[in-house]
DNA sequence: GTCCGATGTTAATCAACGTTAACAGCACCG
DNA sequence: CGGTGCTGTTAACGTTGATTAACATCGGAC
C-alpha cells in the first residue's frame, strides 16, 4: 500500500523534513513518530531508510559540513586574489545560510548528539572549513596572530549564522547585503592594530 | 542527614550547575538525576527547590533576560551620548557573554523548551532588550529603516554570543577587545549607504 | 505468472525519565 | 523535651520513545 511508487528521493525528503523539525524543536524534541508523520509515514518506516535516529542526524550534519567545506574550498581556489577569496567565502556562507536556515541551525546546535565515530569526522570537516577562512585571512593580514584570525572567523560565523533567529524582517537580498557589509567590516575591524 | 545546614544558596547552586549541563548537553540531554548528582544530591531532591524541570529552566531564562534588560537599560540611561550608549551596551553584553558563557548558550538555545505562560514573558524581555539597542541605533542613524536596525542588532548578538563556541584561544581581555572592535565595525558597516 | 526485494504497517519490547509517595533526620521554637 | 518544617532519601508509577518483530503489498525480473 502506501504511495504508488516510493521515489528514490524518500531519503532526501526525510532529511529535509527532519532538518526543519530539528531546527524548530531540537533533536530530542522530535520523536521518530513525528519524523515519520512529517513525510506521511509511520515512525518505524524510517528504519527502512536509516539505521536509526542518530544515524539520520549524523548523515545530515556530515552532508552539511561537506557541502560547506568543498564548495568553500572550490570558491577560494577559483578566486583571483586573497581579497576576492574572502569575498567569495562570505558570499558562499551567506547564500548557504539564507537558503538553508534550518540546516544552519541544526549544524550549529546538534553536533553534541552525534555518536562518536562520526562526530569526530564532522568536527574535522567543520575545522577544515574554518581553516579555509583562517588561511585566507592570514594572507591578507600577514602579521596577525593565528589565534586572532581563528577567533575572528568564529565570530563571523556567529554573525552570519544568526540569520535564522532574525525573524525575516528584511527581504532576502537586503539581508544578504546587510550581512555582507557587517561581516566585511567586522573582519577589517578584527585586524586593526 | 546530608549537609549539616542547607544554605539558602542551594537554589543558586542548582541553577548554576544546571546552566553548565544544559549548555553542554542540551536541556533534554540532561536528566533530573544528572542535575541532582551535579550538586551532590539525588534526583528527586530537586523537587524541594523547583516545581519541576521546566520550571527550573524557566527561572533560569527569566533571570538572564531580566539581567540583560535591566542592566542594559541602566547603562543606556547613564550614558552621556548615543554613541557612548551604544558603546556601553556593547561592553555590557560582551562582559556578560564572556563571564557567563553557559548562560548565554542556554539563553540562545533553550527558549523553545519553556512552557507557555513563562515563555511569552521571556520573549517579551528579550525583545525589550533588543529594542534597547534598536532605539540607540535609530538615534545614531536617524534615516535608517527600523527593519535594518533590528536585523543588525540580531546579527551583532550572533557575533557576540558566538564566544562560547570559540574554544578559548585568546585571553579574556584580548577576546573582549576583539569582539568590541568587530561588533563596532559591523554596526557602522550595517548603516553605510 | 511467479518470485523477490523494497517499502510499509501494526504490535510488542525495553530502557529512560519525570514525577510522586512514603519515610527519615535535623534544626529550631514553644 | 516535643513537635513541626525543611530538606533529604529510596521505591514505585506511568509515559514516552527508540527499536525490533511479524506480517502485508507492490512492482519488476525472469
Amino acid at each position: 500500500m502506501a504511495e504508488a511508487t516510493a521515489p528514490p528521493t524518500r531519503r532526501l525528503e526525510i532529511l529535509s523534513a527532519a532538518a526543519e523539525l530539528f531546527a524548530r524543536r531540537g533533536y530530542h524534541g522530535v520523536s521518530i513518530g513525528d519524523l515519520g508523520r512529517a513525510v506521511g509515514l509511520t515512525g518505524p518506516a524510517l528504519y527502512r531508510h536509516f539505521r536509526g535516529k542518530e544515524a539520520l542526524l549524523a548523515e545530515m550534519l556530515l552532508d552539511i559540513s561537506e557541502r560547506l567545506l568543498t564548495e568553500g574550498g572550490r570558491r577560494v581556489e577559483a578566486a583571483e586574489s586573497p581579497a576576492l577569496a574572502l569575498d567569495a567565502l562570505l558570499r558562499w556562507h551567506i547564500d548557504f545560510a539564507l537558503d538553508n536556515p534550518a540546516l544552519i541551525t541544526v549544524h550549529v546546535r546538534e553536533l553534541g548528539n552525534v555518536p562518536q565515530p562520526q562526530r569526530r569526522e564532522i568536527r574535522r570537516l567543520q575545522r577544515a572549513y574554518a581553516e579555509e577562512w583562517v588561511k585566507v585571512l592570514r594572507v591578507i593580514h600577514p602579521d596577525a596572530a593565528d589565534d586572532r584570525a581563528r577567533s575572528a572567523t568564529h565570530a563571523v560565523f556567529g554573525l552570519l549564522n544568526s540569520t535564522p533567529h532574525s525573524t525575516g524582517d528584511l527581504s532576502r537580498d537586503a539581508m544578504a547585503g546587510l550581512l555582507h557589509a557587517m561581516a566585511s567590516d567586522a573582519l577589517t575591524g578584527a585586524f586593526r592594530s
